[in-house]
RNA sequence: CGGGGCGUAGCGCAGUCCGGCUAGCGCACCUGCUUUGGGAGCAGGGGGUCGGAGGUUCGAAUCCUCUCGCCCCGACCA
């Protein structure tokens, strides 16, 4: 390819409303533009990367017996109707009407139509197992998109579905993708993890994330070198550290004028937050909920609505209508007398501590539990760093991630719904199980770019790089010899099979070279007059800026070797 | 949806508080000459409904009202 022919707008200065790192560079490098927030157009180079990352996605799917089909885009309600999510999803389905008046949407995900198809064409357990993935465009009305093109409103998926006659046959089929998961992500070259997620919209048991980890991701994943144990924050367990406070100090009030959070009152009693009793009032739907845990913890939000069923923080009034007292000064004790649920994370068991005395501008010292108040137990607080690790007890380290894959056992909620059944041995008719396993092709490449550039630019991995290497000559303007060497070159490459753009642009060797490194093909050959001289050019590595100055004839050999410039 | 920020040439910005000549600067772009292994130099040139609408004023990029868009934090999010 000629760089010359080829739509690669790079730019000097960084956008200013790119705030991720992969955001800048595509967008310098010129393999991205905006058309408006969450919509990007991929330019030749960018569409170039997902188109490789397609390809391996295929390979490795087709590799466990998927199939690809393809699906419309544009979906009639009845289907989402009838599995629930019409009305369970709000403002981010994009929804619409066809001429007739009838209810339409953008696909987001495709569960209820692969479901749809399997409930018409699956009739016997003799047809199953299936496994049926697309890669195509999914619709959002993202609240709010962000960081580029990693959380958009339109995007590309890879999501594959898998049918099978029984649980353990999903676990095969969950196993498969597992497997080919880590495969893709590792042909991709990244670093990632596969952690516990949550099941969240998707329903069903169990969950996977295939996290990326970067500093533009958008979760917190848990992770213990001990162990291996791995999850995201969404659902991790955590032992935080036990009690270092005496449990016999005596109950007593303390006068804490106007200070009423954790933070305030630790610094007026000198007292680390650690010895404090945090209360929290929540309006739940079966009624006020009273939340406590230690001053250093934070209130897991999706741990507790497992507990109660959605909920909201109580209003200032609203906690003096409930509690009598006035927020900042509500504590656990003396609430037998009104119909409230009591719901305390497990490390108050033990020690004694400082809370709210339930009358303005005091609070109380000495508060134990059992003794002083009584709670239901539940793991409600969000793990962190250096909490110990729910299976071994190790420290636990906390990383940001962005979430490249998901993969879900949905088990029978679709297929139930959907009246998706086959017909077993004995037959009787049993709906299908099934999983469905998704990924973003475009956050592979943005998690790449996150884990792979330098101030000069970006360095792809290989297999997902646009081209395998860029040919650079030097003042060809000027030097036939030059010119002619490169060329040659290049057709001896694209004859072997290995894509290679030429920067036949006849512009300064600074100008060429910079542009090089900021696109980031993992390799450069650099043909210029004075290595010609001597009958050599430059082999360079771009991660590593190494260079090798070889025959052009070694070219093929040097590339497919290469290591020492790695 | 709550909070904050920003819309001035293709890109990056100054000018706005405190209204006043013809709206500026850098990069990019066009022409010419020189230059040519890490984003060249000189000279000349083109490009603007100052996001939009309405208002105040002798006069609005600048003040007021409304509105649209984009970004960030939070909420939300397979």
């Amino acid at each position: 390819m000629r760089f010359s022919r080829m739509l690669i707008p790079t730019v000097r200065e960084t956008p200013s409303e790119a705030t991720a790192e992969s955001h800048k560079l595509m967008q310098r490098a010129g393999y991205v533009r905006q058309l408006a927030a969450g919509l990007y157009i991929y330019l030749p180079l960018g569409w170039r990367v997902i188109s490789r990352i397609n390809r391996i996605l295929r390979q490795e799917m087709d590799a466990i017996g998927a199939q690809e089909v393809s699906m419309p885009v544009l979906q009639p309600a009845e289907q989402w109707q009838q599995s629930g999510r019409w009305y369970d999803i709000k403002e981010e389905m994009f929804r619409l009407k066809d001429r007739g008046g009838r209810d339409m949407c953008l696909g987001m995900t495709h569960e209820e139509m692969m479901t749809w198809l399997a409930s018409r064409e699956i009739r016997s357990y003799r047809q199953l197992p299936q496994i049926w993935y697309q890669i195509q465009t999914k619709l959002r009305d993202e609240p709010r998109p962000k960081s580029g093109i990693l959380r958009t409103r339109e995007f590309l998926m890879k999501d594959s579905y898998s049918f099978d006659a029984s649980v353990e046959g999903l676990r095969e089929s969950y196993k498969l993708h597992e497997d080919a998961y880590h495969r893709i992500f590792t042909r991709c070259g990244l670093k990632f993890h596969q952690v516990e997620s949550d099941t969240g919209m998707m329903g069903g048991a169990v969950a996977h994330e295939f996290m990326a980890p970067s500093p533009s991701g958008e979760d917190d994943i848990v992770l213990c070198a001990a162990c291996g144990y791995q999850a995201n924050v969404e659902v991790a367990g955590s032992v935080p550290s036990a009690a270092r406070y005496g449990e016999d100090a005596p109950l007593e009030d303390v006068h804490t004028p106007e200070k009423r959070t954790v933070e305030e009152v630790s610094r007026f009693l000198k007292e680390p937050p650690e010895r404090f009793i945090k209360s929290i009032l929540l309006l739940a739907g079966e009624g006020p909920v009273l939340a406590l845990l230690r001053g250093d913890q934070q209130l897991h939000e999706k741990k507790l609505q497992r507990l109660i069923g959605p909920f909201r923080a109580a209003g200032k009034p609203e906690v003096k209508d409930v509690l009598g007292v006035e927020a900042g000064f509500i504590g656990p004790m003396d609430h037998e007398d009104i119909h409230i649920k009591i719901i305390a994370d497990p490390v108050l068991k033990t020690g004694s501590y400082i809370t709210g005395a339930n009358k303005p501008h005091y609070h109380k010292r000495g508060v134990r539990a059992q003794v002083h108040f009584q709670a239901a137990w539940h793991d409600i607080h969000v793990a962190a760093a250096g909490d110990g690790c729910p299976r071994c007890g190790a420290p636990l380290a906390i990383e940001k991630a962005i979430e490249i894959a998901n993969i879900f056992q949905l088990g029978t909620k679709y297929s139930a719904a959907l009246n998706a059944v086959f017909l077993n041995e004995s037959g009787a008719e049993e709906p299908i199980i099934m999983g469905s396993y998704g990924i973003g092709p475009a956050r592979i490449a943005a998690a790449a770019i996150e884990q792979n550039h330098d101030r000069d630019g970006i360095i792809w991995p290989e297999a997902i790089a646009p081209f395998d290497v860029e040919i650079v000559p030097l003042g060809a303007g000027d030097s036939p010899e030059v010119e002619s060497a490169a060329w040659d070159l290049y057709r001896e490459l694209d004859k072997n099979g290995i894509e290679a753009i030429i920067d036949d642009r006849d512009l300064r060797a600074g100008v060429k070279l910079k542009d090089a490194d900021l696109i980031g093909i993992p390799k450069q050959i650099i043909v210029g007059q004075r290595n010609l001289n001597e009958g050599l050019v430059e082999l360079k590595g771009r991660r590593t800026k190494e260079c090798l100055r070889i025959r052009p004839g070694e070219a093929l050999d040097a590339l497919r070797a290469g290591k020492e410039i790695d």
